[in-house]
DNA sequence: CAGTATCCCCCGAGATACTG
DNA sequence: CAGTATCTCGGGGGATACTG
């Protein structure tokens, strides 16, 4: 048992969205489903493998729903979930705080 | 140079909060200013070196700012700027999302 | 009290190649 | 097309001891 209760929400939201893409996947598939291939595309710089290990956790987590249509060749479709949604909504003003802070942001030294 | 462009404010927000604690130090700090000691008590589990060091990038993101009284014994006192300020108000629905589901975070499988 | 100074370690992440 | 299978690596994070 590592660790059995979070000290505050924000500390529950970050672990499940923790890792560098998850919350970029999140924002992928806002638009409606994608099949693997056009998730990577939507989340330009991350690989096959690490992809595939986030999606794999994401969908355990609840958070995107994995549909295999089982046929060659293959076609797999995500989707985000209502838990999914959820919290890609109560990310938005986040990402409106981002943008508007982009070039302060992005100005400061890396090291 | 590693990055010079971010996909989205999402991006751009989850970057300057990167870390395991930053997010954890901001809501630790947003009622009020805090000396070094209390900011360690606020957040449960982090070390002396880790808090140093995330303090440090804060204050050079300009999230916090640190006031060194330069007296014996020290005394060193850490507050929100208004960059902070901001970002913590960004985080509040994310906050309030991971309370709602707290339970549900916690269930999920940790392998 | 508020930090440094060391040392160590795990694992998230990347690159590449291969397959049903 | 949508993934595995390996191998590798860096550094973020942790534990502990020491100091002005």
């Amino acid at each position: 048992m590592k660790k059995s209760r979070y000290t505050c929400g924000l500390d529950a939201a970050m672990d499940i969205m923790g890792g560098k893409w998850k919350v970029l996947i999140l924002w992928g598939l806002c638009d409606g489903p994608r099949r693997f291939g056009e998730v990577r595309r939507e989340v330009p710089g991350i690989s096959e493998r690490i992809l595939t290990l986030q999606l794999r956790e994401m969908e355990k987590a609840g958070l995107v729903l994995r549909e295999d249509y089982h046929q060659i060749p293959p076609k797999v479709v995500y989707s985000l979930t209502e838990f999914g949604s959820s919290l890609l909504a109560a990310l938005i003003p986040l990402g409106d705080w981002g943008a508007e802070h982009m070039a302060r942001i992005e100005a400061i030294p890396r090291d």
